[in-house]
DNA sequence: TAACATTATATCGTACACGATATAATCTAT
DNA sequence: ATAGATTATATCGTGTACGATATAATGTTA
């Protein structure tokens, strides 16, 4: 057996598993709002700053166009954003909140509360998560 | 604007990012040895021990059958391993490596090595290393 | 200014994820 | 022994991910 084969050695897998288990976690908060989980990080970056065209959400969100234009075509049809084409640059689609998409912001707001209960266990610290995020976003950083 | 709705805010985000950098990290290393990182994933389970039912990989893995079966059921296609019915139990399924699955290990070994000098760069030391996979382990625990 | 490269987005094909449901085998309690 | 519950796996539908390719608009350069 190659020792570092072992499931047991590998941060990937941690971090795969943790992913997945994380957006299950938020699926029965965003059910009611009519969102994914992608779709939810969209509409938090539109929230930020709305009217942006979509390079500049794959660059938020680290995601390629053939990734992101099929959720914005989902996300057009709910009725929660509009795509326009550029009018300085006609190849830019711009993207818009709708008000059914401004609004919804108001019912999301307690969302990142709620999911954050989720590791405030008793084994969890405050220094541990913020060292997590450190070492995550180096990590991505190295990776990117 | 409301602050915990902010991306850079979010954890959760930084972990869905890092796990998909990290499967695009191995597939330049996987796509010789013709295999996606979640198959990857099942023949580590099934080279540290061959001959398990469907159940078990599942739990090793967490993951469902409804997305494990496809996999398997892909890479039998690709002979990489059989699937039998099983003897005591009718409503099992056996999972074997077959000898071109039992080879890919040798192929396969130098994998984890590889991917780890991803993150092993100047600002990325082991003790943090440490520190999140145990941060993620307590984490994926209070997901479950 | 006409060819050519570049850029922004979209489309296509394959492979996950996962909730919901189906199916078939085993178990259990009459 | 048999109806009903449980368990193991499979199937289906929808929504991502992502490499590869297409398309159309803009820049660039001879």
């Amino acid at each position: 057996m190659h020792e570092q084969l072992k499931l047991g050695n590998q941060l990937c897998f941690r971090l795969y598993t943790a992913s997945r288990l994380i957006t299950q976690a938020y699926r029965p908060l965003l059910e009611p709002l009519g969102l994914t989980y992608p779709q939810y990080l969209v509409m938090m970056v539109l929230w930020e700053q709305d009217n942006q065209i979509v390079g500049d959400i794959c660059r938020r969100l680290m995601l390629d166009t053939n990734t992101l234009t099929p959720i914005l075509q989902r996300m057009e049809r709910e009725g929660l954003v509009v795509r326009t084409h550029g009018i300085t640059d006609g190849r830019q689609t711009l993207v818009s909140l709708t008000k059914k998409g401004k609004h919804l912001e108001e019912q999301a707001k307690d969302i990142p509360k709620c999911m954050s209960q989720n590791w405030h266990g008793e084994d969890m610290n405050m220094a541990q998560l913020t060292n997590m995020v450190e070492a995550i976003d180096k990590l991505i950083k190295e990776l990117k």
